[in-house]
DNA sequence: TATCCTATCATTAGCGT
DNA sequence: AACGCTAATGATAGGAT
């Protein structure tokens, strides 16, 4: 390395999918055997068995076995201990006597996870949409002019709602603590004040005008 | 922790079995759940399916598959026909063994719902600190006196905010198609926008702080 | 394509709660 | 038993080869 740029190191990554070929393919490699040898590790300090099975990008099959793939599938599929690792016969009790329970349990979780997808869908859905009908809780900064104007007129009409329900309360109850602005636009809530300032609100407090009448 | 010893951090561990049963059980867990997390990312960040297969320290079976465990190893066992075993047998033992089969869902439907509740209860949270944070955006109707007024003495702010960011904004690009206001407050453009350069604006319009209490 | 290098990021060992 | 914490170790992105 006769240039003196020097390697920047790790960099952050989100965790979505790859967009370049090449690039995901080296990290597909990298990757997978960074995984195999955290497979083997816990093999070894927990002695227990591990089988992985990886289709790379090109539907290639690789797969990481110990002791080997083939008898740990089987075990997992049939659930009988591979032999030589005696829990056979609690395996065997345990498959004779609850055929029944497992069924229930499986409906069970199935109809619950089948719930909690739901659930979770329904408020992604509800974020999604909230993303899209709250653009203008964004920084004021990174509103463009026409969101500002349409923020104006959203503010207009909202002024007549709060102003209409504002004294719609007033009229109702007299003797609410009130919460007190600061010099910098900052609320104090003051606990014990009595009687709020505001006897009614003028509706005139949010008029807006533009200097140059495109609005 | 009134006792002054600070922690040490993570110490480098050989990779041997490690002899005491309780930390090693803690081992596994911490370590299996980073190899499914890895394994995970590996899925999304490469578009690949994996699946992997995991007997505990106890006999306890774990797996974890993207897209499905199942036909997953499907396909591995009809790629590779092992000697010893053949695909086929296994195959058939799988479709056929009710048992090891509903073993397999119930332990990939465990892990698939831990999954969903916990993806559902990070959502569930960050809706509970938004909704305490965002309180103004309730319907009108819902909030009271001191919210609207609080909501009033915001919007005032932010109506000067916005009315000199939008002049600043009319200053500088008089030659920019203006936005149409309709009579219902609908927005019609012309077919020419160009992004605004926007100055500083405080943002902060509706950050708002109590010194006693809460609404 | 796989391997080496290095700065940075991510994981986790050992505690405490 | 699960979770939080901290600091040290381990994994790896981006490059070069």
């Amino acid at each position: 390395m006769a240039k003196g740029k020097l390697t920047l190191g790790r960099q952050k990554i989100p965790i979505v999918k790859i967009p370049m070929k090449s690039h995901l393919q080296v990290t597909f490699s990298k990757r997978r055997s960074g995984l195999f040898k955290k497979a083997s590790e816990i093999c070894t300090l927990c002695g227990v068995e591990i089988a992985i099975i990886v289709f790379s990008p090109a539907d290639k099959a690789f797969s990481f076995g110990h002791r080997d793939v083939e008898s740990i599938i089987d075990r997992f599929l049939t659930r009988n201990p591979a032999p030589g690792y005696g829990a056979r016969h609690l395996v065997e009790a345990h498959r004779n006597a609850s055929v029944g329970d497992l069924n229930m349990q499986l409906t069970q979780l199935q109809n619950q996870l089948e719930m909690e997808k739901k659930r979770g869908e329904e408020i992604d859905q509800a974020r999604k949409l909230r993303q899209r009908q709250f653009w203008w809780e964004s920084p004021i900064d990174e509103l463009g002019l026409q969101q500002l104007q349409l923020l104006m007129v959203s503010m207009e009409e909202l002024k007549k709602n709060v102003t209409k329900q504002a004294n719609k309360i007033l009229m109702g109850h007299n003797s609410m603590a009130s919460p007190i602005v600061g010099a910098n636009g900052v609320m104090y809530y003051d606990a014990f004040e009595k009687k709020p300032e505001i006897q009614a609100i003028s509706p005139n407090a949010f008029n807006i005008h533009f200097n140059h009448g495109h609005l």
